[in-house]
DNA sequence: TACGTTAAGTAGCGAACGCTATATTTGCAA
DNA sequence: TTGCAAATATAGCGTTCGCTACTTAACGTA
């Protein structure tokens, strides 16, 4: 009963995401969404309202497939919890794009440079690095129970110890650091709030 | 023989810092610069070339007075090296402005929304955070070498979280965390490190 | 086949941006 | 006092920005 849509929002919000996380969202202009998303700016402001809300949108889609898919596929509660946990870093700096730079750091590109704001945007980033962090306090609180946390470290504290080395790492990528640094420095952050690895047989 | 400066560049860069440490990069414009300093463009332009030769001149500035400053004060190399670490963290997340936020961030707050670009903006970013790093590491070998660091930590792992930490806590500075949280994680990643303290007779 | 509805495209507004050609002030030297 | 040099101020160029009135295209339905 009505011309039907060119794409539909999944189709949108998965370029909107490409591009956004390529460019960052103050380098990243209206026209630049238009060419990206082969719709004309009237179309995206008819679906979104404003470019932040597009950047919402986009943010919010990007937790729903691609953080929370990371953190239910290596933080998924079975096997050793330090071994996953260090997978999930070392899949949170490697990269994924055709262009060698990473997905992971969507969260800090679009909503850091907005100047921290109560708008839809920074809200957005914040639940996905909620939904991050809480992901690892689960691996971490289990490692506990292992006796695989370093003596004297609370579960607690190599929580925030780990969230804080991932918003670094994610501020480090955006700033061009090379995935080895990156890769190193993720090890590192692991190393130090695990015991050390018993020596077997 | 000519007409003298209305102000020293030392004055100008303090009054630029102030402001782009407030409002960010992107966010401000020159017409913003014009009046922070009681300078018109042209002056500007003038003596810093372009806008992003004015960013890494204030950048510059900042870890000459502010970032060498507390490092020399807090990782001095004299007393606990633990302690130092713990103030200096503390320092870096204390509000120290009239409206409650962070000076540290600044680093943060300029380069990063910039898209990681070889800018000179971003090369005086990347100078700023291993004057940090270097300082952190001074710090965290005298802990090894008094048995200060957790049990199985080495100093390179130790330094490596610590300068993550801190590029974390920045990030969250600027998305608008609360001091108190940022307080909490400094403490933490700290603790991570540390040895527990000896119980004291 | 005409109609209503929902989509997309054309064209452009008003504002802000980085930057600069040009003119003016202000000091010292001759 | 005049001339030169170094600084600041006026005014505005050309571009890009986020956004939107308006028009056109594609469907299902009556």
């Amino acid at each position: 009963m009505a011309r039907p849509p060119k794409f539909d929002d999944a189709e949108i919000l998965d370029r909107a995401m490409a591009i956004l996380w390529e460019r960052g969202w103050t380098q990243t202009s209206i026209r630049d969404l238009e060419e990206a998303l082969d719709i004309k700016a009237p179309s995206i402001y008819r679906r979104f309202g404003t470019k932040e809300g597009l950047g919402a949108a986009v943010v919010d889609h990007y937790i729903d497939r691609v953080v929370q898919g990371r953190v239910d596929r290596y933080l998924s509660g079975e096997g050793d919890p330090i071994d996953n946990l260090t997978r999930f870093f070392d899949s949170s700096v490697t990269s994924s794009g055709d262009n060698g730079r990473l997905w992971g750091c969507l969260l800090t590109t679009t909503a850091l440079d907005l100047g921290g704001g109560d708008t839809a945007l920074s809200e957005a980033r914040q639940r996905g690095y909620e939904v991050i962090e809480e992901g690892m306090r689960a691996e971490v609180e289990r490692a506990d129970e292992l006796n695989r946390l370093a003596a004297g470290t609370t579960s607690d504290d190599a929580t925030a110890t780990l969230a804080l080395a991932m918003q670094g790492l994610m501020a480090l990528a955006r700033s061009g650091a090379p995935s080895s640094d990156l890769r190193r420095r993720a090890r590192a952050a692991v190393a130090t709030v695990a015991a050390p690895r018993p020596v077997d047989a």
